[in-house]
DNA sequence: AGCACGCCGACT
DNA sequence: GTCGGCGTGCTC
């Protein structure tokens, strides 16, 4: 018997069809990960097909050594799902794979929680041959490096290179671990009685279809969906579970744990890597049904599916980044359709793209249009700035706001501050020459925190002492600008000198368990205010807060990307979900330099379709997805030269594809990427439109014409979220 | 990725 | 000649 084998390597020139022979003395079955002989090495790989003949010649045929567990890690779901994302996302078979089964199963290679890492050691007795220039460049390197470095970071010198200085013992190599916290939950349990239209939800969702449940904030999804898992449960099927990283709150996680119990396995971020595996296990030998999580758990390897729900199904957060890139509605709707249950995708502020598959009908479209309290949303009221600046108030809060809060103050309620930044301002600047701090190896503008005084980049986490002096034109005229969560902590102070003033953001909220901290010590502290970025947007229920104020709604506005009004739409209704959640009527203080544009009516008025019904009249008469479909092409090497010439030759054939699509492809251009450097790597990249009907078709052409060109991979992006 | 192979310049 | 550095091609 001959099995094919996709060898557990990341690379490019790898991404293929081994094929070994099965020794009569090995049980070897689909899905297996084994160790096999691999030109001179031993290395892992994966099981995806057994024969009884082969397409290489026989003769070369290595046989299987020995498999690594006894067991297949990689159902057969999978395998037909490998051969569907490879296709889709043209991604690589070993990286896809890996998605599957948790990092603690392929030792040694968990990239998480360990990075290689290389140290100078003391050389000074070895000599090293004068034409080892390579190898001096490393040492140079390292010693203006604090004598270390990651093998990211040494690979543009070349292996031989950083091999050889192994061997003389001059460089030491070393794994060092990156720690995670580990994250408790504590349970509570309170029982809901179902409104009608909740009742009508769950009977409608029984089908192997897709349904698009719109419901407004506060109206009892989550209630929804555990009905259906129940449901399912109860006919002896699995569930899975999504819902973003942000919401993955302790109050929902024991909510699920208090109705299902043993029966749930959660997998989020907070995890350690033991814990993650031990719930893993517990899912593939099913002794847990259900599984919750963040994106990484559509993988998750639960058979016989009955419902797979993603919650907050706009969240950009269901979108993959970084590599593998991969969409997990496109996922979850092939496990869907493998295991024939039905998909729910809930969200008060469906996304653009998925509400208009549910008007063409791709989609079944299910509203909840009342707060399960029979509560009104909070009213929203709109505050010009410019005309604060007219009338004499330059500050970041109107005057509007400042009366508001005193009220809450007063009458011993709580408000939130929503702020769409981090940090106390974005960049640091010379007021007099124009310099902007930034990173030595992102090319990216340093961001100010004020906690610890320093500059940060927040793409490589590299610190740098604050300025004081311009180093280019030496004027001590150099500050910082916009506007942040710790200044408007910093500025509420002033206002408001004896009220409790707690802030969360990514800097605050390291931990899991800071995150908690802040969230009860808010809870139990009236009156207060609590200032926050997106992490406040959504999952909390407080009932005290009486009074959200938007300050700077516009920030999600002017980015140039296709999808800001739509997300500056989402990112109201969320936010004006929080207040007014039970007795107290709420309020809403929305703050923007530009009151008449569209999303601001549309939004204050909660009316979701009026949105929608203009957003789509303009993506459609501009251009934009759903109706088109964008193709990033992003390739990066430490060779800025490479990069550019490898980009050149792919440009210029693609270009010649206009010929054949002429009406097709709306948009085509080369350039560097916005940030034109992350770690030490440059960054270009292709952007194209082109019409829907041609889609598939033109992307197979361009997917061919990178692959044949380059070396090294190229990483593709669909209708992309951002274009860092 | 990481190994062998082979070309090339430098040096006893 | 011979040694080590470093680019290249291959791995079932």
């Amino acid at each position: 018997m001959f099995a094919k084998v996709i060898i557990d390597q990341d690379v490019k020139a790898l991404d293929k069809v081994f094929e070994y022979i099965i020794p009569d003395n090995l049980n070897i079955n689909v899905g297996m990960r084994v160790y096999v002989p691999f030109g001179q090495r031993i290395l892992q790989g994966f099981v995806i097909d057994i024969n009884n003949s082969c397409e290489y010649d026989e003769n070369k045929l290595k046989k299987i050594i020995s498999k690594i567990d006894d067991f297949s890690a990689i159902k057969p779901e999978m395998i037909d799902l490998m051969h569907y994302m490879a296709k889709k996302n043209h991604l690589k078979l070993a990286s896809i794979l890996r998605l599957f089964i948790p990092a603690e199963m392929r030792e040694g290679k968990v990239k998480e929680l360990f990075e290689t890492i290389y140290i100078l050691n003391d050389f000074s007795e070895i000599k090293l041959s004068k034409n080892a220039k390579k190898q001096y460049e490393i040492i140079e390197f390292l010693k203006s490096n604090n004598l270390k470095a990651s093998s990211a970071e040494l690979s543009k010198y070349g292996y031989s290179a950083i091999k050889a200085l192994c061997e003389k013992n001059i460089l030491i190599k070393e794994k060092r671990e990156i720690k995670r916290a580990p994250f408790v939950i504590s349970q509570t349990s309170k029982k809901v009685e179902l409104n009608q239209g909740q009742k009508n939800a769950i009977q409608q969702i029984k089908e192997n279809k897709t349904y698009l449940l719109h419901g407004v904030t506060g109206s009892g999804k989550t209630e929804v969906y555990m009905n259906l898992i129940e449901n399912a449960l109860m006919s002896g099927k699995n569930a899975i579970m999504l819902v973003p990283e942000i919401s993955l709150t302790p109050q929902i996680m024991s909510n699920f744990k208090a109705r299902f119990g043993e029966n749930v396995a959660l997998l989020h971020s907070g995890l350690s890597a033991g814990e993650r595996f031990d719930e893993w296990k517990r899912i593939f030998s099913g002794q847990a049904r259900i599984a919750i999580g963040a994106r990484s758990a559509i993988f998750a390897p639960i058979e016989n599916l009955g419902i797979i729900i993603i919650d907050e199904e706009h969240e950009a957060s269901y979108i993959s980044e970084s590599n593998p890139r991969f969409d997990t509605h496109d996922v979850a709707q092939f496990r869907a359709r493998y295991n024939k249950c039905p998909l729910v995708l809930g969200s008060a502020t469906p996304s653009i793209e998925s509400y208009e598959k549910a008007k063409q009908g791709e989609y079944e479209l299910i509203e909840l249009a009342t707060r399960a309290n029979g509560r009104e949303l909070p009213k929203i009221q709109i505050i010009d700035m410019m005309n604060e600046i007219r009338t004499g108030n330059s500050g970041i809060f109107s005057n509007q706001l400042i009366a508001d809060l005193a009220n809450v103050i007063n009458n011993k309620k709580q408000a939130m501050i929503f702020i769409n930044r981090r940090g106390y301002s974005s960049f640091m600047r010379c007021r007099d020459c124009g310099y902007i701090a930034k990173c030595v190896d992102c090319d990216v503008s340093l961001v100010y925190h004020r906690e610890d005084n320093r500059l940060k980049c927040h793409y490589c986490g590299k610190q740098y002492k604050v300025l004081d002096k311009c180093p280019k034109c030496g004027s001590e005229n150099i500050k910082n600008g916009a506007v942040g969560t710790e200044q408007v902590v910093h500025k509420l102070a002033e206002y408001f000198p004896d009220v409790k003033i707690l802030r969360m953001d990514n800097d605050t909220t390291t931990t899991k368990n800071s995150h908690q901290k802040i969230l009860s010590e808010f809870k139990n502290t009236l009156p207060s205010i609590l200032v926050g970025t997106q992490m406040i947007a959504k999952g909390h229920d407080f009932e005290n807060v009486v009074l959200v104020g938007i300050v700077d709604a516009d920030q999600s506005l002017y980015h140039a990307d296709y999808r800001s009004t739509e997300r500056t739409f989402q990112l109201i209704t969320q936010v004006s979900g929080r207040a007014g959640r039970s007795e107290s009527e709420g309020k809403v203080v929305l703050q923007t330099y530009s009151p008449h544009h569209y999303v601001y009516k549309f939004a204050a008025n909660y009316d979701y379709k009026g949105f929608f019904r203009k957003e789509e009249n303009i993506r459609q008469t501009s251009q934009f997805p759903p109706f088109t479909r964008i193709l990033r092409i992003l390739f990066s090497d430490h060779e800025e030269n490479y990069v550019r010439e490898m980009l050149k030759i792919c440009y210029t054939e693609i270009e010649n594809l206009k010929n054949k699509y002429k009406d097709d492809i709306i948009y085509l251009d080369a350039m560097k990427s916005p940030i034109k450097r992350i770690q030490d790597k440059y960054r270009y990249q292709i952007l194209m439109r082109f019409k829907l009907n041609k889609a598939d078709e033109i992307e197979d052409e361009v997917f061919n014409i990178v692959d044949k060109n380059t070396k090294t991979s190229v990483f593709f992006e669909v209708n992309p979220q951002n274009l860092s």
